[in-house]
DNA sequence: AGAACGTATTGACATCTGTCGATGTGAGGC
DNA sequence: GCCTCACATCGACAGATGTCAATACGTTCT
């Protein structure tokens, strides 16, 4: 079977060049920034995210993101996986641990989108 | 009665010193960042405050924004109660009319949440 | 091969969310 | 005063979402 792919392909990110406060922007690009927020938009994904920024080689293993954030085993597996089909983090298997790093650009692009800088 | 108070005070954003990726975060900055994410997390509200950011002013009539999005009046309504709750904007009555506009600073707060700079 | 371990998937559940029609509210105009 | 206009709120509905226990999968060790 073919190696899954992530739903927001990074290209579509870099493609939405109107940001969202430069100007009207289209549905495409409307639903592309949407989908990025919608992975963003609760709690313990922030944290998720947060603690993989934090490690060094902004990566981490499934194994060090369960007790922190105080959740059942399937349901960080199921955060991980929204993150990742979103296209923040990327996973990848190293013996029986999962790693996950920080897609990067990813989350630049998105406060680009959010606040150009001049 | 007394004015309707946001839900995320300004302060609890300006406090979240520590951004998304610059180390771990407490719980209540991630819940504070996941409150203001999953008010961007709807094409049709990024549609929206893409509008009034591209408005002159950044301010838009709520009855201008109702025809680009295509949504029944209630559903505008209802998204518009969700962004301004969340921070994002800031209603107000001019005669029988709704101005909206953007709250100052809010998505410069938020985008160097997601990635500061140096 | 079999056991042990780390993760992913499945199934189920309660809750939240987006949407709209109907109705309520408040300001201006006749 | 009443009618109209702009917007908010209510009620209802389908669909999405977060959570966990149970189970399946794949890797490593013996």
């Amino acid at each position: 079977m073919p190696t899954e792919l992530t739903v927001l392909p990074l290209p579509d990110l870099a493609s939405c060049c109107s940001p969202a406060t430069g100007g009207r922007i289209d549905d495409a690009a409307a639903e592309a920034l949407a989908r990025m927020f919608k992975a963003l938009a609760d709690p313990n994904r922030v944290k998720l995210l947060s603690l993989i920024a934090a490690a060094e080689g902004q990566e981490a293993c499934a194994c060090d993101l369960t007790a922190p954030v105080g959740l059942a085993q399937p349901t960080i597996s199921h955060h991980m996986k929204v993150l990742t089909e979103a296209g923040l983090v990327s996973r990848e298997q190293r013996g029986k641990w999962a790693y996950f790093s920080l897609v990067p650009g990813v989350l630049e692009s998105l406060a680009e989108a959010l606040a150009p800088r001049p």
